[in-house]
DNA sequence: ACTAGATTTCGACTATTGACGAATCAACGA
DNA sequence: TCGTTGATTCGTCAATAGTCGAAATCTAGT
């Protein structure tokens, strides 16, 4: 319950669960995230921390890059992806990641030299 | 967007989870749901007030009683009610939702009269 | 070792939220 | 009408959460 709570909370907060919607194309690294969401870094690592913590992310770093992508399902968890799965069944038609869905397309094609170089 | 996300804050509270699982067995008086959780009764109002503008229950009121139960399904809203199997698929055999189950029963049986008389 | 860049942690601030008791409202019965 | 009861609203408090800038940490290159 504690843990199912935690993936209740993590998505209770609607830059969350465009880090999520976004992270369904495929992997980002931070900074990618910190651009689409136009936050602090700070805020952005914060962000990333509570989903980390919640599971609902992996990371994996390549030296002074983070990459975070949706987590493989695992036995025993499946409530995450499900939740994963809710999330792009109901929003991905909505204005907002659709918008982020363009901005995305930029983001991962030419911010893979200048923002992430 | 902006209804998905008082979904989501909605679910993001133990109790509020607790008060979704009692009612997938049916509906349930505020003074029901009061006891169950052993929340002062505006704490319980407050959250049944959330989970109300979230769409997430309906209400009538029979003379001094409040009845809540979850929402029909309804056409454009389906979030909503994939969020509630969500929970059902997921919580139904923790041991918290089990052990207010069980107190269920009996608040259910005798405090028809005692509790709503 | 020094510099630069990416990310995280820290501290402060503001906003939000869960909890309570008191006050208020609505309904009911004498 | 008045007193009682159930529920809601209001006000307060403490805790939590989102945000920022600064500082710290980590990584890589020279």
């Amino acid at each position: 319950m504690r843990e199912f709570i935690a993936v209740t909370k993590a998505l209770a907060d609607e830059n969350r669960v465009r880090v999520l919607m976004a992270l369904r194309h495929g992997e980002l690294c931070a900074c990618q995230i910190q651009e689409l969401l136009q936050l602090a870094p700070s805020t952005t690592s914060k962000h990333m921390q509570i989903l980390y913590q919640a599971r609902m992310v992996e990371s994996r770093k390549v030296g002074r890059w983070v990459h975070y992508r949706l987590p493989e399902p695992v036995p025993g968890w499946e409530f995450i992806t499900e939740s994963l799965d809710w999330l792009e069944r109901n929003l991905k038609d909505t204005s907002i990641i659709q918008a982020d869905d363009e901005r995305l397309k930029s983001l991962r094609a030419k911010n893979r030299q200048e923002l992430c170089p």
